[in-house]
DNA sequence: TACTCACAG
DNA sequence: GGCTGTGAGTA
């Protein structure tokens, strides 16, 4: 008979249960050198390329090719160069300051810091892409961060043991071994807290783990109950996974496949690159006191706390035997907890810690089953966006007035609007941002101030670029406060961001009901639009002042035919050779806009627009006509 | 709500 | 070291 239930393997197909059922089967993968990776196909490189990701002077990512020159993160881009002479760099793409898009970095350029913002859309977009992948074969995925994920592999699991299964093709002998447990379950001839039966014979040949199966040295390994099966066909959906993200997207990946997600997430990074590490649950304390991992290698114990929780249970220090240590010196949590509870009391008198006495119990529980292997959380598929930010280090003289915050407010509303419009197209959500904030940092990096305020969406239905004059409208005035308070001290700027938060996401087509039952928003199935009830009368109408004022400026300048006019942003030149030579610089733009997924036949705000619309700000209020009209008119 | 800090990749 | 992100704490 097997030890575990039937309850326990059912409650697989339920994604509330299956994470702490105690056949529970989680699976972490993660991107190797996921820049380098994304780059060397963007830009149609070979593996074999020793490929570094650059940002400024700085390498972000190394590619698994340079690695083998001995190229680390740590290098610079010119040690990297001595290393390896045939070194591949490539620049992340980049903003330039006062424009609304991104371009990529042409191979061999180096964009100078001053006047441009580093993208990392492109990664952003590859990383969305591969979770997609996931999940379109794993109904439980918690994208981790840009490069990583957790899948709850219970249902698919479930699937192939007790149904049928189209994600892994079992072979007529699989099928064969499987249809006695099959029949059971579908005849239901069994009680729910009845113990299964002994798993099939030959399961270990038939369903082979795929992967760094973590044993004992120089032992055999057996299959000996469900748990096992389980893990192994979690194995072989991973391997399935992996094997799908590699050919719609070329990029390898590793893996690690356990009961929880913190071993997974610790397995997965033990074997690079293109590997995938299996850890059986009777594996697990042969796995966790391989001498490889520290107690500071699990999550959110790598940074203050981790040190701490460290030095109050007195764990040896550098032979990384932390984790058996205190397996091992505390059978019984009660104990460990008074352990910690002891020490924490004593060493309080001369230092202060980072978490307060009374949390060292659940702490304690934590750690406890951790250095067990059996900490189980639930796998979370997060929401789409919390926030989103658009940040950048100044240094020099950057940013050394209010001018400049302007001008590089510009880029940063250009890049969220950029970036909520890709998220909102790929999820076929709304993304309606409620907060917003503005810091500014100055020399010493703990002198940060921040101003945020309430985002109002205000019109009925926006465009694009009513969107994107909108966030640098609503940012122009808290940059001039934080000016106005700050303005003597903090000049030249070592850092400026604009943050979008509190997002209410609303899925498209459906209707938001408020609390009196009454349709609160609309929206057209077939509009990229986004309608909202009218605001304050006020606010209305002094956008509307704006917006007419800017279509104003478009007419008196399309009015002048005399002229060369371009007939994309309307500017005025003085000869032909001129206005040819601006057309390349649109010729350029639209590349680019292309690439960044606005389409074409939509009006953008050019760069001169952009610079009319700043000095706006920040004058104040709304200039006369006249003025506007002589931003337009050519220099010279 | 506004702001700061810790942690992570 | 630069650029993002999240969650928790504080007033």
């Amino acid at each position: 008979m097997s030890k575990f239930t039937w309850r326990e393997l059912l409650d697989l197909n339920d994604k509330e249960k299956a994470w702490k059922s105690s056949l529970s089967c989680i699976g972490h993968i993660d991107m190797n050198a996921f820049f380098a990776q994304v780059d060397q196909v963007r830009y149609n490189l070979s593996v074999n390329d020793p490929v570094v990701s650059v940002q400024w002077s700085s390498i972000i990512a190394v590619s698994y090719a340079a690695r083998k020159y001995g190229i680390s993160r740590l290098d610079t881009l010119e040690s990297a160069r001595v290393k390896c002479p045939h070194l591949v760099a490539v620049h992340t793409a980049t903003f330039l300051k006062g424009e609304r898009i991104w371009k990529s970095t042409p191979l061999g350029k180096f964009p100078s810091p001053y006047e441009h913002k580093v993208s990392l859309d492109p990664y952003r977009r590859e990383g969305r892409k591969i979770l997609q992948i996931f999940q379109k074969h794993c109904d439980l995925v918690q994208k981790a961060s840009v490069d990583e994920s957790f899948l709850d592999l219970g249902r698919l699991v479930f699937k192939v043991l007790l149904l049928d299964s189209d994600e892994v093709m079992l072979n007529e002998q699989q099928l064969e071994a499987l249809k006695e447990i099959k029949a059971m379950y579908k005849t239901q001839k069994y009680s729910i807290d009845d113990q299964l039966p002994p798993i099939p014979k030959l399961s270990q040949d038939l369903f082979p783990a795929i992967g760094n199966v973590i044993k004992e040295e120089g032992s055999a390994f057996i299959y000996t109950d469900w748990d096992d099966l389980v893990i192994a066909i979690g194995s072989m959906l991973t391997d399935m996974m992996r094997k799908d993200v590699f050919t719609e997207t070329k990029y390898f990946t590793s893996c690690g496949v356990s009961n929880n997600k913190s071993l997974s997430k610790i397995a997965s990074d033990f074997k690079k690159p293109d590997t995938q590490t299996i850890i059986f649950n009777k594996a697990i304390n042969i796995f966790l006191d391989n001498g490889c991992f520290e107690l500071t290698d699990f999550w959110t114990l790598g940074g203050n706390k981790g040190k701490e929780v460290l030095d109050l249970l007195e764990c040896p220090k550098f032979d990384k035997q932390s984790i058996n240590h205190v397996r091992e010196t505390w059978p019984v949590l009660e104990d460990l907890q008074k352990a910690m509870k002891d020490r924490y009391v004593d060493l309080s008198i001369f230092q202060k810690f980072t978490f307060p006495l009374k949390d060292c119990d659940s702490m304690c529980l934590k750690i406890f089953n951790l250095t067990r292997g059996s900490w189980k959380e639930p796998v979370n598929s997060r929401p789409l966006v919390k926030s989103m930010t658009s940040n950048k280090n100044m240094r020099g003289d950057a940013c050394k007035d209010l001018a400049d915050c302007a001008s590089w407010l510009q880029v940063f509303a250009g890049e969220l609007e950029l970036r909520i419009n890709e998220l909102q197209e790929e999820s076929n959500k709304l993304l309606i941002p409620k907060t917003i904030s503005v810091s500014i940092r100055s020399e010493n990096r703990s002198s940060i101030h921040s101003k945020s305020g309430p985002f109002l969406m205000g019109r009925s239905s926006m465009t694009r670029d009513e969107f994107f004059l909108l966030i640098f409208d609503t940012a122009v005035p808290l940059v001039k406060e934080l000016d106005m308070v700050y303005k003597d001290t903090v000049y030249p700027l070592t850092g400026l961001m604009l943050t979008l938060s509190n997002f209410e996401i609303i899925g498209k087509g459906s209707t938001i009901v408020d609390m009196f039952n009454r349709p609160k928003r609309e929206f057209k199935d077939d509009s990229k639009e986004i309608k909202l009830q009218p605001v304050a009368e006020k606010e209305l109408k002094k956008r509307k002042t704006f917006f007419d004022s800017s279509l104003e400026t478009k007419k008196n300048v399309e009015d002048e035919k005399d002229s060369f006019v371009c007939d994309e942003c309307f500017k005025k030149f003085n000869d032909q050779q001129d206005l040819s030579e601006h057309k390349d610089y649109h010729f350029a733009l639209n590349l680019s806009i292309g690439m960044n997924g606005i389409e074409k036949h939509k009006t953008i705000l050019n760069a001169s627009k952009l610079d009319l619309m700043t000095r706006k700000r920040l004058a104040g209020d709304q200039s006369k006509k006249k003025s506007i009209k002589d931003f337009f008119s050519p220099k010279r």
